[in-house]
DNA sequence: AAAATAGTGTCTCTGAGACATTATTAA
DNA sequence: TTAATAATGTCTCAGAGACACTATTTT
């Protein structure tokens, strides 16, 4: 341990979370306001401290708050990446572990006066370098719609494939065509239909309710050559 | 601030580099053998502590990391992720910034007895969990040379096509379709011949020698439709 | 000339999208 | 019966790989 080891100030360590879910076919943030210094009162990332005593990693740390401070567990969550530097937070030299969580609309609480769900497209202006933050989590999302099954967990239990369908094209921004789609969704072996369960919507037939394999509920499951 | 909060221990913050290189088309990794407790003289992944007077941002660090401790520069670099937990490190509760480096076997120093240059397959039990993040830095690797360019950063300055073939192959460990290849390669427009310079192996027609356009020497090229 | 590898032309087959057709419901 | 959407069959076209052929060097 030399002297200079000694002397340096370790980096502030805590962990974001871009916790994304789909209404009405836009991609929304949950925003929390701030409670402490800095930046309190302002709309953020729902974020915290590790907590050493308790949290068995990072990704423990960002599942805590997602159940303290916003009241939701179960969330699909992904680490993203990691942020850092010296300007970032004015405590000082910080590193930010972000991850990216994925939630049907219906699991989330009623807003209220401190917990907001908005348009990522409308975003207020965010302290530190969440505005970053949230992008990178919108290319990972967008960019993994692309190959892998990753929206289902934008979508309840149980869904149909029109449902799901419309699901990746609001995440791509983009129609799909619909025989590649089901071909894909049947090359991944991702869903089970829901024997005789059928979503009947209107004035037309209804269609197969589906649902994720048990085996997928937490892994993804990837297509060879893309969506 | 709480009194929980107060009395809580920060964890530990560290970088660790998972250098690699191309060795007779082996990948291999560079190990240290650690200075200072714990694990003192062990080989182990290039990685050090964060200076917060002078790094400005975690990747900064591995750079700095990778010229004090391996006395290289200019290496490929990106973040691979962040691991964390109470028992991957014994002084306590550690997040270790981890970054995948990439570097033309020629340019590193010569092997001595505090630096090693190791085979993937062959690598010793490592301390912490260096294991796993070698492990997923092969992942990486491997899959982003399924669609981008990212090996032409283990090739020199100059190479021909069938050489960076070569190299595609080694890491993917498995052949390719020279057509194709070049195809992809020309769409990605990430090369640019040397005019006149050719490299003549042997008793047989010289290949011409390219060098990777200057706009891609720090981004990657993306093949749209992968490899 | 022969051997060896570089580099390119072209055919084939796979797979993704376009289009069309059938199925099933409510009004 | 009509309208609306679900679900599926099938044709077409693009792109990846296989193969073959030409080019250029050393021995």
């Amino acid at each position: 341990m030399n002297q200079s080891h000694e002397s340096r100030t370790p980096p502030i360590v805590s962990v974001d979370v871009v916790l994304l879910t789909l209404v009405e076919q836009v991609l929304h943030a949950v925003l929390l306001r701030r409670a402490q210094a800095p930046f309190a009162g302002v709309w953020a990332l729902p974020g915290g401290y590790i907590h050493t005593n308790e949290d068995a990693d990072a990704q423990a740390s960002a599942a805590r708050v997602l159940r303290e401070k916003v009241g939701i567990a179960g969330a699909y969550l992904e680490q993203l990446a990691t942020f850092s530097g010296p300007a970032r937070d004015p405590r000082g030299w910080s590193v930010a572990i972000a991850y990216c969580a994925l939630l049907p609309v219906q699991q989330l609480p009623a807003e209220h006066a401190d917990i907001s769900v908005i348009p990522v497209t409308a975003l207020p202006q965010l302290p530190f370098d969440h505005r970053a933050i949230v992008d990178a989590a919108l290319e990972r999302v967008r960019n993994k719609s692309l190959y892998s099954s990753l929206p289902v967990h934008l979508c309840g239990e149980r869904f149909t494939l029109p449902q799901l369908q419309q699901v990746y094209e609001s995440i791509l921004g983009e129609p799909l065509n619909k025989v590649s789609f089901r071909r894909k969704m049947d090359e991944m072996e991702l869903l089970q239909a829901v024997p005789g369960a059928m979503h009947s919507g209107g004035a037309h037939r209804p269609a197969q309710l589906y649902r994720v394999k048990p085996a997928f509920r937490q892994t993804l499951a990837l297509a060879p050559r893309g969506l």
